[in-house]
DNA sequence: AAGTCGGGGAG
DNA sequence: CTCCCAGACTT
């Protein structure tokens, strides 16, 4: 390594935690050691900004405070405190790492690497983060804005979203925290990146490494961190039934595995080349046994996740009288609970995608 | 190495 | 519009 690199090394340690040590934010899980409560924070925290978890993260410790009392919860109600937070693999990780906490290590979160590994839903980044901040080890945590900070501060030219790139900050990373002082340095490098080390517009003139920072100092900052390109979403057009019967409305349960695993729906259906928006809503209805008439288009509402973009369509129809008298059209081996009707009011205790509880007023107004 | 998996806020 | 956020997991 070169001398200047070296020093940069040596410098940004003290320099970040002294300026954390003044200007640190006020945040929840930073009231506490308890490894639980930082697990569930860092967690909650991926891909999701810190404003945007907050109340999240009050509601849920609320309503489980300790990791037995999530391990002895229901998935369904894990899912309903984490409805609208998206990622719900994370819920469901989060759920069965308890369970695993309770079952194999007697409750309590261990503090070695491997076997945080172990865990469902914590990977190298969250492994870092419980170690340094609830065990203070001298544990490396690297997160989008370590990337960030550190591939400014050594202008790093490999793509940080490859191994490579991602290895080399990783290495920079770890040699420059101050021994015994993970946990603080940890978050510093995230509130300097979160604050002042900003994707667009950073403000250099404002950071304690400027005098350290070769991205600073070249006036190249915004360049940095080097990404691959990535893709735009499919375009994805869905047809949803709302299917009314005395003041209930047929909702079911998508599969555990997938997009929006293990949450409630209306019946949707992803409309084929070959068939019409009114066939693929009766074609959703159609996987209960229930046969329906489809009447008119009630609601549409385009939706983008990060792969694909929705063109959700939503049909009001009717159950064809005569065709369904037989009942019980819940087929068997699609799982008794994965149908069910359920009056608006009712719905409220489902968990529910994004995409649908943004149409729910005028459903409500189409519905009755 | 590439794809999957949400939703929202800022520019 | 675009980018990206205290990433993990599967193939």
């Amino acid at each position: 390594m070169e001398d200047r690199a070296r020093r940069r090394l040596l410098a940004v340690g003290p320099l970040l935690t002294g300026w954390y040590r003044r200007e640190s934010r006020d945040l929840p899980w930073r009231k506490t050691k308890d490894p639980y409560r930082i697990w569930v924070s860092e967690v909650m925290l991926q891909q999701t900004r810190v404003e945007t978890v907050v109340p999240y993260y009050e509601r849920f410790l609320h309503r489980f405070p300790t990791v037995d009392r999530l391990a002895e919860a229901p998935e369904e109600e894990v899912l309903k405190y984490w409805e609208g937070l998206g990622y719900y693999s994370r819920a469901k990780n989060l759920h069965r790492g308890a369970q695993m906490v309770v079952e194999r290590f007697g409750g309590e979160i261990p503090a070695d690497p491997g076997k945080l590994r172990g865990i469902p839903g914590i990977g190298e980044y969250t492994a870092g983060a419980i170690l340094s901040m609830a065990y203070d080890r001298d544990a490396t945590a690297v997160d989008g804005n370590a990337l960030r900070v550190f591939s400014r501060l050594f202008l790093i030219a490999d793509p940080v979203d490859r191994p490579a790139g991602r290895k080399k900050v990783r290495d920079l990373v770890e040699a420059a925290i101050p021994p015994g002082e993970a946990s603080v340095f940890n978050q510093a490098v995230m509130d300097l990146g979160a604050r002042l080390c900003l994707p667009k517009g950073p403000k250099c003139e404002e950071c304690p490494l400027r005098n350290h920072c070769a991205a600073a100092e070249e006036g190249v900052a915004e360049q940095y961190p080097v990404k691959t390109p990535k893709k735009r979403p499919v375009p994805v057009k869905m047809a949803a039934a709302l299917v009314v019967e005395n003041g209930r409305w047929l909702i079911r349960r998508r599969p555990e595995e997938g997009l929006l695993a293990g949450l409630w729906e209306l019946p949707s259906a992803e409309k084929a080349e070959e068939e019409t928006w009114e066939e693929a809503a009766a074609r959703a209805v159609g996987a209960s046994g229930l046969r329906v008439r489809v009447s008119k288009e009630v609601v549409r509402v385009e939706h983008i996740f990060s792969h694909r973009k929705w063109d959700l369509r939503i049909y009001r129809c009717t159950p064809v009288t005569g065709e369904n008298a037989a009942g019980p059209f819940f087929p068997p081996g699609d799982g008794p609970d994965r149908w069910t009707w359920a009056t608006p009011e009712e719905c409220a205790a489902y968990p529910f995608p994004t995409a649908y509880r943004k149409v729910w007023p005028s459903l409500i107004r189409e519905g009755v």
